[in-house]
RNA sequence: GCCGAUGUAGCUCAGGGGUAGAGCGUUUCCUUGGUAAGGAAAAGGUCAGGGGUUCAAUUCCCCUCAUUGGCUCCA
């Protein structure tokens, strides 16, 4: 009998008669192991527990605790759902049902029937009358064909389109039950693994994310083994509902909405205004000693300058329509970078006085699409922490690195460890429609910010087709506690704007030269960063940043005075204090302060009055004891250092 | 912009064809207390806005606005 050789992950190797699977593999290991096999990974390929291992290949067997093993699971789960669909609505038409970081959905064209949350019970019963059978996933090569006829006969025109991109001899069907699949898999053995099942939510989807095509339903749904894992992950859903920013903003009163002020457009609250003014203080600060310029420029200009810059063609739709005054457009400015070079313009420039560094922060308006807007993540008035470089093509790479040290040192202050910068490329076949059409310098740039970020070390990943008009650009993607990702910030070279606007420095030999121009926000707007603030900090803020840092409780009316001295004095030092003065018990005022997430409590009654001091309580508890109150200032001030 | 859901007091929510309720918060009074909720009373709502059906609409229907889960988009 002819032998195969299975090197498993610990290194082991076994022999095995060829066409063994990875589950006769799991069997033979134990009977343990392979209840509880969902698929297999052999040679880095996931395939079903039922593959035909034919030559000496590495193996690992997966189970829920992998990730691909989870996968495998959910995209099965997907299969079930279909199942179910079919049986419960017959004539319903299928998309696509992949697995996604947490559970699966399947696209679903419904016809005329309107799906709603009061079908989910019903769904999920039959989900599970169908687990039940123990039905096995059974792979089926066919050929295009017949793969065509066999959803010609279904009727399921969304398969049909798939299938029209897909290459004979590579088709698979997948079958469990009653429900046959165009599906490439793996799937997990049977759908007896499938035990806790549910409908968590729908929404629209254009079928294949273009909305020129038809809107399906799509149904979100999450599955697991045991019931008790379901149970930690609605949990879990619930604690991310309580660190969500909006939730956050509303209970610490960090900003609002108002239907008179219009969508998008927040207000800022005191305690919001405060956040603010710490955030632009530290941005000041670094980039005074980063050798930036502040300016500031007006929130409107004419529609020529728009023109020149070449904004308007690309990006009319998402700024605010013009005003007319005196016969001329003027726009709400959506970017700070023309005003910008229109102050570099304003006096003339030597090679010597490069590199110019002006920053602002910049309030723009942006026309986000209703559909977009989402708490403090998409707005459409935004303070942006901008900034452009004007530098010569020798000191581009200097100052790139600089920037992008700038980011990593903001990420060090806030505690931001998981992030991915995002090296988004032009695309050559979109040329002159969504990227400006200087071919060669698109890929004299590109080279430059790749060497750079090699040079610097840092984890990138390139894509295609992401960067702005005018270049190249890094976004920072940042992950928020509660595992939203979002680009926080952009590092944008920019090639075209100069030449658009004439701006010009005399270099050494005497002649116009044009600069590099980098665009940069490390620290977003403040509408972006604060809502990730909130997140990231689950509304604790660091001291430096709380909107209030101190509170003052008095134990009764009677220290209400000495209180008020504390309150005094500390303000005197910059400190954000209040007091709490309701006639309300100290068991009760600390319960308060520890709700508002006020980072520090001064307890104050007979024997702090007497000495001049207060007894400090941190948010969560720890007793510091009784302290000076000079003492306890200096700690503050040392404590919100820039 | 599109598909779906939601909109009742400052906040979190209950209610339901006969013009409204709770808890928390707020104000006042009592209480003057030592590290996560003392007591009482009061104020507070055109039930998002507009239209329709009805003797009667906050409730049912339609439209608009806003929020929201997604899709598309994001200089």
């Amino acid at each position: 009998m002819n032998l195969v050789t299975i090197t498993l992950p610990d290194g082991a190797q076994r022999e095995y008669p060829v066409g063994c699977t990875p589950m006769d593999v799991a069997l033979s290991i134990s009977e343990g192991l392979a209840r509880n096999v969902l698929a297999a990974k052999v040679d880095d390929k996931v395939v079903d527990a039922s593959f035909e291992i034919t030559q000496n290949s590495n193996l690992s067997l997966l189970t829920w605790n992998d990730t691909d093993g989870k996968q495998t699971y959910w995209h099965s789960s997907a299969h079930l759902l279909a199942e179910a669909l079919e049986a419960l609505f017959p004539g319903v038409k299928l998309g696509i049902g992949p697995p996604i970081q947490y559970g699966f959905y399947y696209d679903v064209d419904f016809g005329d029937y309107k799906f709603t949350d009061a079908d989910f019970d019903k769904l999920e019963s039959k989900m599970r009358e169908l687990a039940k059978t123990n039905s096995a996933f059974v792979r089926q090569e066919v050929s295009k064909s017949d793969a065509i006829t066999y959803f010609e006969e279904k009727g399921d025109p969304y398969k049909l389109d798939l299938l029209k991109d897909l290459e004979d001899g590579s088709i698979t069907f997948y079958q469990q039950g009653n429900f046959t699949d165009l599906c490439r898999g793996p799937h997990i053995p049977h759908t007896g693994h499938i035990k806790s099942i549910k409908i968590l939510s729908t929404a629209g989807a254009y079928w294949r994310g273009d909305e020129k095509n038809k809107q399906l339903t799509r149904i979100y749904a999450i599955t697991f083994p045991k019931k008790s894992e379901l149970d930690a992950h609605l949990e879990m859903l619930e604690e991310a509902k309580k660190r969500d920013h909006r939730k956050l903003g509303k209970e610490l009163e960090i900003y609002t909405f108002d239907d008179d002020v219009g969508p998008g457009l927040p207000l800022w609250l005191p305690n919001g205004g405060a956040m603010i003014e710490a955030l632009e203080s530290y941005a000041k600060k670094v980039e005074r000693e980063g050798g930036y310029e502040r300016v500031k420029s007006p929130h409107i200009a004419r529609e020529s300058m728009y023109l020149k810059s070449g904004h308007l063609p690309y990006y009319k739709d998402s700024m605010y329509p013009p005003m007319e005054i005196d016969g001329v457009n003027y726009y709400l400015k959506a970017m700070n970078c023309p005003h910008h070079h229109k102050i570099f313009a304003a006096t003339p420039k030597s090679y010597r006085d490069l590199p110019i560094r002006l920053a602002e922060y910049g309030t723009c308006y942006r026309y986000e699409q209703s559909g977009e807007l989402f708490g403090l993540m998409r707005v459409r008035s935004l303070q942006m922490n901008d900034a452009h470089i004007y530098c010569t093509e020798a000191q581009f790479e200097e100052e790139f690195q600089n920037v992008n040290a700038l980011y990593l040192k903001h990420f060090e202050k806030f505690g931001i460890e998981k992030y991915v910068m995002r090296f988004s490329k032009h695309d050559p076949a979109r040329l002159g429609e969504k990227y400006i059409d200087m071919p060669e310098l698109w890929i004299k740039t590109e080279a430059m910010v790749r060497k750079v970020l090699d040079k610097m070390g840092v984890n990138y990943v390139e894509v295609e087709d992401e960067a702005a008009f005018y270049g190249p650009k890094i976004d920072i993607q940042v992950y928020s506690a509660i595992g939203r990702e979002f680009t926080l910030a952009t590092n944008q070279v920019d090639f075209a704007q100069a030449e658009r606007f004439d701006l010009f420095f005399i270099n050494e030999k005497n002649e116009k030269e044009r600069p590099i121009i980098i665009h940069r926000a490390p620290l977003s707007t403040h509408e972006r960063f604060i809502g990730f603030l909130l997140e990231h900090y689950a509304g604790r803020l660091p001291v430096w940043l709380a909107p209030k840092q101190v509170i003052v409780l008095p134990i009764s009316d009677k220290y209400a005075a000495y209180g008020d001295e504390v309150v005094k004095f500390l303000k005197k030092h910059d400190i954000r204090a209040s007091i709490d003065h309701r006639s309300e018990k100290a068991g009760k005022k600390i319960r308060d302060a520890e709700v508002s997430k006020t980072p520090y409590m001064l307890i104050v009654g007979e024997k702090e009055a007497e000495a001049n001091s207060v007894s400090v309580r941190m948010h969560g508890g720890t007793d510091l004891g009784l302290m000076e109150l000079q003492q306890f200032a200096d700690r503050i001030i040392d404590e919100a250092k820039l």
